[in-house]
DNA sequence: TTTATAATTTATAATAATTCTAAACTATTT
DNA sequence: AAATAGTTTAGAATTATTATAAATTATAAA
């Protein structure tokens, strides 16, 4: 659990004023026991039920977008229509249920060390990031 | 090099009438030495250069879902605002250029065999995608 | 061959996610 | 307390994609 101090100073720190919106999406978002994985729909909705205040959606896209310049949010790469985002930011994996269209956590070790053999001239690999697609096992 | 008899043949096969269009977009996509990726923006602009003819952006939508759903395609799982298709429909992964907003085929022994340790009760595995994304090295 | 049918194409409208804009507001600095 | 620079906001604009329904075309049937 972090206090509305602890995200305050988080916040002055990276240099982003820490205005009550700034406060109320980090509590969404932080203030939980594992990785949470969002669209920014999800994060409008969760904000708008949580507390009765209402948030400009232009807000939540300033802010996600903020927090991922910061490193404090991760995007995922779907194929999907709309951007998915992850409050983990360690080097991990995803599995995607299709159906649910929920994304799931794997850790390093569910995958392995992935090691790439091939090189582009004046590049460099910023990330490795696996997609694993579920189906449902009509077996 | 494939004749237009072939793609005519190739879409009777898979239950697709073999249109004008069809058959234009099959020359555009599948006339190629190499592994093509593109958006349906790049496509849209590769035939109507190609040939004079126009061809209805919703037409170059129902082709290529239709394509896609056929198995002649692949849409690859980026976090961008537009769909990546690529023709090579083979198992294999992806460089993504960031600053190009390119992709760049992985073949499978580029990266290695990978082994997914994590199940989920009744889902089953559909693919396994591996994205790099690559940066400029200023080093 | 013609006719009937079912599939396809098409322009355009509708939808949905995201970005832009510029005015009002607020946190911080002076 | 006043000045400033950053932030929020509603709504407009943009962009990718999907839906619609009429016109066209490929195929099957007669």
């Amino acid at each position: 659990m972090t206090t509305t101090r602890e995200f305050v100073n988080k916040l002055r720190k990276s240099s982003l004023r820490p205005t009550k919106q700034r406060i109320k999406i980090c509590e969404a978002l932080f203030n939980r026991e594992t990785t949470f994985h969002f669209t920014i729909n999800d994060l409008v909705k969760i904000i708008e039920n949580e507390a009765n205040e209402k948030i400009s959606l232009a807000t939540v896209y300033n802010t996600v977008h903020a927090f991922e310049k910061k490193g404090y949010l991760k995007e995922i790469p779907i194929d999907s229509n709309q951007s998915y985002f992850d409050t983990n930011v360690t080097d991990h994996h995803h599995f995607y249920d299709i159906a649910e269209k929920k994304l799931i956590d794997l850790e390093q070790g569910d995958v392995g060390p992935i090691n790439i053999q091939k090189t582009i001239p004046g590049k460099k690999i910023k990330s490795v990031e696996v997609l694993v697609k579920l189906d449902t096992d009509n077996h």
